[in-house]
DNA sequence: TCTTGACCCTGTAGCGACTACAGGGTCCTA
DNA sequence: TAGGACCCTGTAGTCGCTACAGGGTCAAGA
């Protein structure tokens, strides 16, 4: 007997409640069956499906990626070539967000290096956070393009 | 005269006109003074904050943090120790973010090393994303911890 | 039998940080 | 006087949940 109640699933695949109801509205996980007193009763199917989901939620892809992923493994006679295609996206996505990051953490850490303790008023962190303005202002009341 | 139009400060730090009316209405950017056609008239302040505002947004700091900062910058006199903590944590959170992405990073690309090319039924990516069931329905029907 | 408490239901509103309209008004130039 | 670029307010949408409020259901214990 594979009948799950909506907090057995959610225990299962480490899913809150309300997020499991949140999938089934926005149509990612199928509506279950319901008992007599209208509980939601999940089988073995629901359960491989979500943990398919939080796993590819998990690996940083969009629900509409997860909803692309789900049909895409539902049509197991193509050839894979767009399931990999899609994951190769989300690794290039996720190299830039990195390289991003890399970037922010260096700006962060040269701004703490210039920092000799003192008063705010003469701290190079808050001086740092400041951009340049004076060339900006001449760029605006140039052109406005 | 310093007296910028909100497309014109908009310009100036690369911000969305939409933009700049959240920030003024979640009291970030104080209210400009208007003209006779009830026109937002900025002055030098105004695009010293908001440039302030941006580049602490581009570093990554959220918008309470920014209030933080700004608040902290208006009172010199202060030691610059919470100034350089705020900065701290800031780099803390960053560096958690770039270790987290970094695995899912090397994930994605074991994942994508397991294809040989082939159909989607037998794609070990498809798989790979399919997180194993089997432990878990055991713990689910067990305790309710 | 009654009550407690754990569980479940629906529906709505909130988060953060914007962004995108809709439906107007103003200003400058030709 | 007309056009177009600019500006105004207000509201709703984005993403992926999360948190209630105000109920109903169910099983075990006194
Ligand atoms: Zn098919
Ligand atoms: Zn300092
Ligand atoms: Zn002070
Ligand atoms: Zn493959």
């Amino acid at each position: 007997m594979d009948a799950l109640t909506i907090g057995q699933l959610g225990r299962a695949t480490d899913t809150k409640i309300e997020t499991i109801r949140y999938y089934e509205k926005i149509g990612l996980l199928p509506a279950p069956r319901r008992t007599a007193g209208n509980y939601r009763s999940y089988a073995a199917e629901h359960l491989q499906r979500l943990g398919f989901i939080r796993r590819t939620r998990d690996l940083g892809f969009t629900i509409e990626q997860v909803r692309e992923l789900l049909k895409l493994a539902a049509h197991g006679e193509k050839p894979c070539e767009e399931v990999d295609q899609l994951v190769v996206r989300h690794l290039e996505v996720t190299e830039r967000k990195i390289a991003a990051l890399t970037r922010l953490r260096r700006e962060l850490r040269e701004t703490l290096d210039s920092c000799q303790g003192g008063r705010i008023a003469e701290c190079r962190v808050i001086q740092a956070l400041s951009p340049p303005t004076a060339a900006r202002k001449k760029r605006v009341l140039g052109s406005r393009t």
